[in-house]
DNA sequence: TAAAAATACTCCATAGGTATTTTAT
DNA sequence: ATAAAATACCTATGGAGTATTTTTA
């Protein structure tokens, strides 16, 4: 009558490691416990999710359409228990470009019974995702609507000028803001509204035109037919960790607390 | 670990019913049991969801806030086990005004473990909510976009004119479309956008102009500074029955059956 | 004291485990 | 022959029931 999460939680599991044997290792259950589940979750849906043979777990149609299904569900059921306070999976968001491996992992390494996940956002929903419950916390690029945030600021870098290596200004050891007069500058809000940094990256090298990036972003999404330049006299980006300022969460605390331990050595 | 959301359900009843015993009824499980199961959620979550007193049963803030999360939830859940074909409820759309109890009544009596669930839509989601899985088959006014759907005429109906009392044309028996030549109309889409029928009588009410309805709608919505009147040479609007033409399910054949049957004697 | 919820108990369905067998390459 | 999944069987947790007690207006 009811779903039951923790079936489809299975479920997505061997959907993505396409195998009952690791996914359950990866679940930390035994191996015919999934085979149950599954078999349990495929006679009370009435459908086949799998095609098994011996060399290899395949979806059938039906899995593929449960499985759009499931992810944004379970999400869904995750965010409301982040709501209620209750932590199963202790989740980071990130920016493009931004590197949070060793915060994560330290934090992963004292809490060893905690999953950790983390959530890439881009510019439109980097705010959203904290107040949804999407995330406990959040790597954002300033200037974000502070309303109901906690804010702890964790580095400040440049920006660069992302240019065609065809382009005028492409040699220069750097460039002033003044350069850019008459440049057609491609930014995000610009119609047709990219979406992404490769988006607008792409179009910089298709189209020309130039881009203004924060340094670790243009030097994560390096391109062959792009370079960048240092723009000397433009406000650098700042880089913060930020949370809801209701649902101070002890990891939450703790998480910050190695952030900026982290920033202070780096 | 994983949300149950047998006890959400069984949370959002009491919630309702603001009352265990009222709620342990309409789920048709014992009182005692509901007790112990919300007990058991309140304590999973680590926060209490209801003050009870012996005169009736409260939602604390905390509960307030879960019931917001759970209902989507809950009806996300279903909506995807009505996808993937299993039927827990029987959900049945209707634009406002359309009668639609006694098909409803009928399907009901003739499936005694069956819920039956109505939905209300509008304008804007009449067609979405078919084919997202929220109802399984739908009362829509045509026209509709038919990409994907399978539809069953119900009847036709005169589409009414609704002024304010006061207006040139409010005492006639009937006037042409001619007639409105001159007239502003408030329309649907007209901005600032009316998202239902009641702001659009509403705005004629208040700040006059005319709107063309339904007959069905118009006497649904009946207005003490408003009248409605017959327009002569307009093209009648049509109803129908609709529903995604996969997932053709005995259950919708039969409701189909019931509802042209009914149309026919009425 | 009367109405509502909580507790005590029993029963049973089912998740999880280990050991083993089946199946397909 | 081997690797993967399925089956067999056991244990324990927890959901559902009935009977009863506690609580409070």
């Amino acid at each position: 009558m009811d779903l039951d999460l923790r079936k489809l939680r299975y479920f997505v599991a061997v959907a993505e490691h396409l195998g009952f044997g690791r996914a359950a290792e990866a679940l930390h259950i035994a191996q015919p416990v999934l085979s149950r589940q599954i078999r349990a979750l495929e006679s009370e849906l009435k459908v086949q999710l799998f095609d098994r043979s011996s060399k290899g777990t395949r979806l059938t149609p039906a899995g593929e359409q449960l499985l759009a299904d499931a992810r944004p569900l379970l999400a869904q059921a995750s965010a409301l228990l982040r709501r209620v306070g209750v932590a199963d999976t202790f989740t980071v968001g990130f920016m493009p470009g931004l590197i949070i491996t060793p915060a994560v992992r330290l934090l992963a390494s004292r809490h060893p019974g905690l999953r950790v996940d983390v959530l890439r956002t881009t510019w439109d929903d980097q705010v959203e995702v904290i107040h949804d419950g999407r995330v406990d916390v959040s790597y954002v690029r300033l200037p974000v609507p502070e309303a109901g945030l906690r804010l702890l600021p964790v580095f400040t870098e440049p920006r660069v000028l992302v240019v065609p290596t065809t382009h005028r200004l492409a040699g220069k050891e750097s460039v002033l803001e003044a350069d850019l007069a008459g440049e057609r500058q491609v930014q995000h809000s610009t119609p047709p509204g990219f979406r992404s940094v490769e988006e607008k990256l792409e179009h910089v090298a298709l189209h020309g035109g130039v881009a203004v990036l924060p340094l670790s972003t243009a030097l994560f999404y390096s391109h062959k037919d792009l370079v960048h330049v240092p723009i000397e006299d433009i406000a650098p980006n700042e880089v913060a960790l930020a949370w809801a300022e209701h649902r101070q969460t002890p990891l939450i605390t703790e998480f910050a607390a190695v952030v900026s331990e982290i920033a202070r050595q780096g």
